[in-house]
DNA sequence: AGGCGTTCCTGGGGGC
DNA sequence: TGCCCCCAGGAACGCC
């Protein structure tokens, strides 16, 4: 389920192949691939484009052109790929991007939740999102703020995109744990302490995921290799095993209807 | 306001 | 072995 680790992880491994280049054209394989065009405004609005850029917002991988930009969601099991040479099309593509080099960029979809959108700019995207979490403005103070002017379940409100973009039900759970808060605590009862040590948390896991190529959990990969951060997850899908801490059997609870891994022991429910 | 259920999807795992 | 059922989950949406 990739989060923002795994969405950066993709874009680095596509972004230098394909910055400068042109998309002749996108098509859809399966039909609802395309959540907010058609084949023939794409044709409109890219023309044959030069790609300016590729980065991250959010989870999703922001494809820029000179007037328009293409945002791609990965959902649950999406997958972005340049196609090597005579290597077949996945039987599981829903869309394929065909470029001026004659190079295809697939985009995969086992569950056909991911999505492809075409917009003016990022605009619409920044509307409903959070601030990033690794931007160098956004600090515990900005944190601490958000998490207080509300009072809701603080698990609810990390997933929340549109309080705190890129965190997923793995960083979610893997941050909460080491910040020793029970995912079902109140926001607005956390003490400053645990959100200080939250914000570092966050920041932490996510960089070091990043380094580490993001983590596999059954449907990711890039380019078939494996994110190494899977070796240093310490509660998500641990149940049944010790706390990397104190040695408590590892719990799996649902929480705002996630599966949830926490250390009972570790982790305080503030409310 | 916020929690909760439902929808979208399909491979895979558990139960028998 | 085979079959059926249910689960996994990000985000949008409707309802209470």
């Amino acid at each position: 389920m990739p989060e923002l680790p795994e969405v950066q992880t993709v874009v680095n491994q596509i972004k230098s192949d394909l910055v400068n280049e042109k998309v002749e054209s996108i098509t859809p394989i399966w039909p609802k691939v395309f959540h907010n065009f058609t084949s023939e405004e794409a044709k409109q609005k890219i023309k044959k484009g030069e790609i300016l850029d590729v980065s991250r917002r959010a989870k999703f991988i922001i494809i820029k052109f000179a007037e328009s930009i293409i945002a791609i969601h990965l959902r649950m099991t999406g997958k972005l790929y340049l196609l090597q040479e005579k290597q077949t099309i996945s039987k599981y593509a829903t869309a394929y991007f065909t470029l001026k080099s004659k190079r295809k960029l697939i985009f995969e979809d086992v569950r056909k939740f991911g999505r492809i959108y075409l917009y003016k700019n990022i605009g619409p995207i920044n509307k409903r999102h959070g601030p990033e979490p690794l931007d160098s403005d956004f600090t515990s103070k900005s944190l601490f703020k958000l998490i207080k002017s509300k009072k809701r379940n603080i698990k609810a409100l990390l997933l929340d995109q549109s309080m705190i973009a890129g965190l997923g039900n793995i960083y979610a759970d893997e941050s909460l744990w080491k910040s020793k808060i029970h995912p079902n605590s109140h926001s607005h009862k956390i003490p400053k302490k645990r959100i200080d040590n939250l914000y570092n948390n966050i920041r932490i896991i996510l960089t070091k995921a990043i380094e580490q190529n993001g983590t596999t959990i059954i449907n990711f990969a890039v380019n078939g290799e494996s994110g190494k951060y899977t070796n240093e997850l310490r509660v998500y899908g641990k149940n049944n095993s010790e706390c990397y801490y104190c040695s408590h059997i590892i719990v799996k609870i649902r929480v705002a209807g996630r599966g949830t891994y926490i250390c009972k022991k570790c982790q305080k429910k503030y409310r």
